[in-house]
DNA sequence: TAGGCCGGTTACCGCAACGTGACCGGTTAC
DNA sequence: GTAACCGGTCACGTTGCGGTAACCGGCCTA
């Protein structure tokens, strides 16, 4: 995916669209940060997510899991207790999600009020 | 979107959600990308996404436009051209872009790695 | 008169992501 | 007995993004 001088010509086989920076589904940046500093359960995450689903949860964590971003360690305790971590891989995605945190904090009023100032006028040619 | 101490706790009013790090929709950083060394034109940068339909080009302009990323520009020629550029804003990205890339070039093999010794042995217990 | 090019618009459609609600098996508490 | 807790699974419904196909109007060429 170098540029060749000036077109960067997206192929498919070009990693942009693997990972188009979109971190996997909605909820994994989240689950990244939630996991920054020490490991959680299951209904712990669920908790510090506020609005996610079972399910919805469950989806995000096995995709994660597949890729190798975190591991999951199941304690055969009573009541069982299921325990995610991020693995080293996981921790280098930690990187990109402050990158994006620190260009939102500095560029996303400007985005929010361009888009409020061109929602208030959306008449080009009145004709 | 301060984490006191331990837990980040997204709330709905939190920048993540209106922003969660996936840079708008599917075409938005490569439309980025293709505009970072100078203009072009409208058919110029269907041909060098490949294969993106009009429609789902247009919508994405138009969108970038509305939050401030690019400029539209009408000549009056013949025939019409249009011409999209990059505002100070949408440059911003490129940072952000960039920082994905380079995340990708690291660690994008050890996940698909990952996810092919994950797909080869789908069994944990066979009971 | 027909067709092509440019930069779209409109109508429609399929599919995957997202979400809801019910249920489950084992264990402990009431 | 039954109820709750944990960490899910299953069936199902909805939404919206991305994509296809047809068309448009103005100008130019054949």
């Amino acid at each position: 995916m170098e540029k060749t001088a000036d077109a960067p010509t997206f192929d498919p086989a070009c990693p942009m669209s693997a990972f188009p920076v979109q971190i996997g589904d909605k909820w994994t940046a989240m689950v990244v940060l939630c996991l920054e500093a020490r490991p959680r359960r299951f209904s712990e995450l669920r908790q510090l997510l506020g609005s996610v689903s079972a399910k919805v949860l469950t989806d995000t964590l096995r995709a994660m899991e597949r890729d190798g971003l975190v591991s999951r360690s199941v304690f055969d305790e009573n009541p069982p207790r299921v325990e995610y971590r991020l693995t080293a891989l996981g921790r280098t995605l930690l990187q990109l999600v402050d990158a994006a945190r620190s260009w939102a904090r500095d560029n996303l009023d400007d985005l929010l009020s361009a888009r409020r100032q061109h929602d208030d006028m959306p008449l080009p040619s009145p004709r």
